[in-house]
DNA sequence: TTGTGTATATTCACTGGTTAGTATACATAC
DNA sequence: GTATGTATACTAACCAGTGAATATACACAA
């Protein structure tokens, strides 16, 4: 087992986030990489075994940092769960404001890597996705809400539809919208009775 | 005014759609397309002026037929205004189960070129969204509505959301649950007072 | 009917640049 | 003196776009 030189490692991730966030991934090179991180492509090549390794480091570092971003929106909102849930959009809304937001990673990932199925990228941002998937499930679930996991799925659509829409569009005010329509959703199955509905 | 070879122009844009939709614009070469549509690149250049040219092309003739397969899944539906849009949900979800299916080529576009905002493809992905959304809003404000440029925009971010999740973790199932959530916030908007809310 | 000019349409062959990945050698640490 | 880590220099393929020549069709004059 070699000991990988963890700051080297890692500052080839942080040249690839940023590259390939912001580029594309079939847009940029290895070179490219490689030369952002200050280095060459062959020690890039010691530490990754091909480009594809390197995609897949590049989402899972994120992997973490965006669960745990939407957790403290939520926790840190005022009011009731609808209006924590709404709190995640509108931040999110606050986030794509920025002039160099350019969408969810993972989706922009999935997108462009459409044609490889399985690619250890893409596996890597559907979990990713079912790990907020189920983050939502499970606090749901502690309310009470009869069907959680359903609610969950149609607050991660509505979350990354609007990603997708404000992508396209450039207009942000969509994820507003967005959050308005979870909050709908959310209030609709908490009137509902807590066990089954009929 | 030269008269175009209207033939083999779309031929060449029938090649093109299909590589670039199931491979990717950045993956597919100009001479694949070529190759594809049984000539050769130089010709190609001929009718088109660049790549980016060609990619504005293959967007431009999914934009009318993709609306007019929405407007007649809606038209033929049985049922209410909520069972009719649900419907469309429904019948995604059966094109979506297709071994060849790849997601939204407007959205996986949008994505794919996030680091060129002003590309002329993805100007016309933001046009033809905006017409669905509007063919909504206007289906909306017949049936009386009291905000239907709301409602059909939430309609649309969990069309484009089903679209995103649906490619990422290539479940069908996903659709089916976006058409519920749209039935649901129908039905809330249908049952409030007409003009606008109190 | 035949010749000729002109715009449309197509091909071959090429350029200059880029790309993922590698063979080999060298350095550094312990 | 051996593991780890880095750099130089390279390959073989690919890629968007172009220069120059040619083929085809059709209008119109002789």
């Amino acid at each position: 087992m070699p000991r990988p030189s963890e700051p080297t490692r890692a500052r080839i991730v942080q040249a690839a986030s940023a590259l390939f966030y912001n580029e594309g991934i079939r847009r940029v090179s290895v070179d490219e990489v490689a030369a952002k991180a200050g280095l060459t492509k062959r020690t890039l090549y010691y530490h990754f075994k091909s480009k594809d390794d390197l995609v897949a480091a590049y989402l899972a570092a994120r992997d973490q940092p965006n669960l745990a971003l939407f957790r403290t929106w939520f926790a840190e909102a005022e009011g009731g769960l609808p209006a924590k849930v709404e709190a995640i959009f509108k931040n999110l809304a606050r986030s794509a404001r920025h002039p160099k937001w350019k969408g969810c990673g993972f989706l922009r990932t999935s997108a462009e890597l459409a044609n490889l199925p399985g690619h250890p990228a893409i596996r890597i941002g559907a979990a990713h996705k079912k790990k907020f998937e189920d983050w939502l499930r499970a606090t749901f679930a502690e309310q009470g809400i009869a069907d959680p996991l359903k609610l969950a799925r149609q607050i991660l659509l509505l979350l990354d539809g609007s990603f997708a829409v404000v992508l396209l569009h450039r207009d942000a005010s969509y994820m507003e919208t967005a959050g308005e329509a979870a909050r709908t959703l959310i209030e609709t199955a908490l009137a509902k009775p807590r066990r089954k509905r009929g």
